[in-house]
DNA sequence: CTCAAGTTCAGG
DNA sequence: TCCTGAACT
């Protein structure tokens, strides 16, 4: 008999909270599944409130057709416009359709007004619980702490009043509904004394996420529709059922019968591929035809994990952890040219690539002075098409290096990565890569993308904001901090004591291959000339071997010490970095802090321990990777940088060729070639002794609790799905062991 | 085991 | 559509 299974997983208490606005929502229903439209409506209703109830549509893009539509109004869907339409196509169906153009920046679509809304809302809801930032507009909440807390102390069943909004809340399983008195049913359901535990945590769930919502309201003027449930499965499910501004409790009860009957698409991973093999390989349509096969049958035809997985999804078991994440893991950019538009020039490919990286490097900037968080790795993705030639169907490849900060060395690395990946997609040596009017091939999609973002310890802000401040008017100092963070240690996932000698290898591990792969992946100075001004005396734009070479001699020298304590080399390299570039300035050299040891939540997590003693109060600020406070938003500094980044860099097709001279000299003073690593080397040299004998060279937990969770995130990239823990029967899904 | 690169999925 | 981001292989 398929039943649930209680398992740990059913005490927790899970929210999914899904923005949407209301009282847009009246007026523009087909608003309610997202922050980014309601944002942009948000935008244009304050700027022209004549909007309002009219046919509208949200559209990027207008220059040909019209532009895309990714979003259709209400009244504009009744007069038959219809997503994916262009936006001269909406025109002729319901030629009084308003169009809202998304903001374009650099020549694209940008997103940041509506990253930094999310951000907002984000900021409100993670203050109860520990709060995962799922998508640009949604989060899960662990809610559970919080939920015991309140049934110790406060439960509802001794209030006086419940919150209006709590009344409102759904609750599958409970009858009548729609009758008159839905709330006071309500009510009495949330009051229940003498109940399962589980529906009581549950109840108390709701009523933190009513206030939740109500709060988020009066602060941003956006609702949100929520989901209660005991994982994070059905919270998501729950969340989009009742729209907007509403929310909706699935107790334990309920789950089997909100299941059984639910299209197997509609589950979250199964509405593309996966779900359509299922219907046609095992003829099913329900998550309930999903009982009846057997967890061996599902593994053989889908593998173990996702074998395992379905066959718990379909019970309703999930053990997926809510991580405590409020920020991004990486930050991407990037541009379609369909057709006719695809780029034939290694000219436009790399001015749309100084585009695209610099918005990157602005996001990246931002995300440093805001949480004080470093990228380590720029990553290059293209799409390309070639005209004939035997392999066309080959694709284009991604390629990835070690990330420098700066925009023109972002600019400087995505470029030679592209240039890499375009040769190897023609071929060993295609001649003719410079492309003229008579090229062969075409790129018809770029973004650059960086990722592994780690935090820097909290002490070293005041030296980036020393050097943000500065960076604007001096150019040198702005090469002073790229120099900085281009030998920042890349805290690739190692540095755990059991392993400490992988820490030596890093520069292998950062480039994998060593130097042929990497003299591989770098263009040939043979093949920049036509752009041999570009990089002409710079060691040929080979970002990547600069940062090798930077990252030996950076651990050369402290290897001169002793041999024994690389463990601590890690940490130690980054200080020493951190305070070379901070040489003119006061700030101390920064000792790992170790207060604030409530740090990794896992270790009180997953029982419900006795940490429970606040309620309604800001629960567990560790949850937030940086600062307990609001999430800052990823690219609000967007007119000081401007006027330092956008001018220096370019906005035509060859400006990097007056930008680059104009920062070469300090390189060359400073870096160029061999010289530069040495000058490098003696300062760092000086820090490191004196680092020496201030840090207490231990391993990992002495780095800051946000370093260590961070690390720790690194070494445990959580498998895919859920499965409970310590369950008995399905303990051993978490086996390491992979399938094909 | 980790990594880079490829694929899939989900949103607005 | 186009753009973004996460996860799995």
């Amino acid at each position: 008999m398929p039943v649930a299974r209680p398992e740990t997983s059913d005490s927790r208490v899970i929210a999914h909270v899904d923005m949407d606005c209301f009282y847009v929502q009246e007026l523009y229903p087909w608003f309610c599944r997202g922050v980014i439209s309601s944002i942009s409506l948000t935008v244009e209703q304050r700027k022209q409130p004549d909007l309002r109830g009219l046919p509208t549509a949200v559209v990027q893009y207008n220059a040909w057709k019209g532009g895309a539509l990714i979003a259709v109004s209400y009244e504009a869907r009744k007069c038959g416009v219809k997503r994916s339409m262009r936006g001269s196509e909406s025109k002729q169906v319901c030629p009084q359709i308003q169009l809202v153009q998304v903001p374009v920046a650099r020549g694209k679509a940008d997103l940041s007004t509506y990253r930094n809304a999310g951000s907002e809302v984000v900021s409100i809801l993670a203050m109860k619980g520990r709060c995962e930032r799922a998508s640009i507009d949604e989060v899960y909440l662990d809610l559970t702490d919080a939920a015991e807390t309140m049934l110790v102390e406060a439960p509802p069943e001794s209030l006086e009043v419940i919150e209006e909004e709590a009344l409102k809340s759904h609750v599958l399983g409970l009858q009548s509904e729609d009758s008159s008195d839905a709330k006071e049913n309500v009510r009495k359901w949330l009051c229940r004394s003498s109940v399962d535990r589980r529906d009581k945590l549950l109840a108390c769930g709701a009523l933190i996420v009513a206030e939740l919502r109500l709060q988020v309201l009066k602060e941003t003027e956006f609702t949100c529709s929520a989901g209660i449930a005991h994982n994070k499965m059905l919270a998501k499910l729950a969340s989009g059922m009742n729209k907007p501004a509403q929310q909706t409790i699935v107790p334990f009860s309920s789950v089997k019968g909100l299941l059984d009957p639910l299209p197997i698409k509609k589950m979250k991973q199964l509405g593309g591929k996966l779900g359509s093999s299922l219907q046609s390989d095992l003829g099913i349509n329900t998550v309930g035809d999903l009982l009846q096969f057997s967890e061996a049958k599902l593994q053989e035809l889908y593998g173990i994990n996702t074998g395992t997985w379905l066959w718990n999804i379909a019970r309703g078991v999930s053990g997926e952890e809510v991580e405590g994440r409020l920020l991004p893991k990486s930050h991407g950019s990037g541009k379609t040219f369909p057709g006719p538009q695809a780029l034939k020039t290694i000219a436009s490919v790399q001015h749309w690539l100084n585009q695209l990286c610099e918005e990157l490097s602005e996001r990246l900037q931002s995300d440093l002075d805001q949480n004080k968080r470093i990228a380590h790795t720029l990553m290059m993705h293209g799409t390309a098409y070639k005209a004939s030639d035997s392999d066309s169907h080959k694709k284009f490849p991604s390629k990835s290096c070690p990330l420098r900060y700066g925009t023109a060395k972002i600019q400087e690395d995505a470029f030679s990565l592209f240039q890499a990946a375009l040769r190897e997609y023609l071929g060993s040596y295609t001649a003719k890569i410079q492309g003229n009017q008579n090229n062969q091939w075409g790129i018809t999609s770029l973004s650059v993308s960086a990722s592994k973002i780690v935090p820097i310890p909290s002490g070293t802000a005041s030296i980036t904001k020393y050097f943000h401040g500065n960076h604007t008017s001096c150019s040198s100092t702005m090469q002073t901090q790229d120099t900085i963070f281009e030998e920042a240690d890349p805290l690739s996932p190692a540095g755990k004591e059991s392993n400490p000698e992988v820490n030596v290898t890093k520069p292998q591990i950062e480039f994998p291959g060593g130097e042929t792969t990497i003299k591989h992946a770098v263009p040939s100075s043979d093949q920049l000339e036509d752009k041999k001004d570009l990089l002409n005396d710079q060691n040929p734009c080979c970002s990547s071997e600069n940062q090798i070479q930077d990252e030996f001699t950076q651990e050369s020298v402290p290897l001169s010490t002793s041999g024994s304590e690389h463990c601590s080399q890690m940490n130690q390299s980054r200080q020493m970095n951190i305070n070379y570039g901070e040489e003119p300035c006061v700030i101390t050299f920064n000792v790992p802090s170790s207060n604030r040891q409530e740090q990794k939540r896992k270790a009180v997590k997953d029982k419900g321990t006795s940490s429970i003693l606040r309620f309604f109060k800001n629960q567990d600020p560790s949850c937030a990777p940086q600062k307990p406070e609001r999430v800052k938003n990823t690219e609000d500094v967007k007119a000081p940088l401007s006027v330092g980044s956008q001018s220096r860099n370019d906005s035509s097709l060859d400006s990097n060729q007056s930008e680059l001279p104009k920062e070469r000299p300090f390189e060359e003073a400073g870096a160029s070639s061999v010289g530069g690593s040495s000058q490098i080397e003696q300062r760092t040299g000086a820090s490191w002794s004196y680092n020496v004998d201030e840090i207490d060279p231990s391993v990992i937990d002495e780095l800051p609790p946000e370093i260590q969770q961070e690390v720790r995130a690194l070494l445990r990239p959580h498998k895919r799905h859920n499965v409970v823990k310590r369950g008995s029967s399905i303990a051993h899904y978490f086996s390491p062991t992979k399938n094909a």
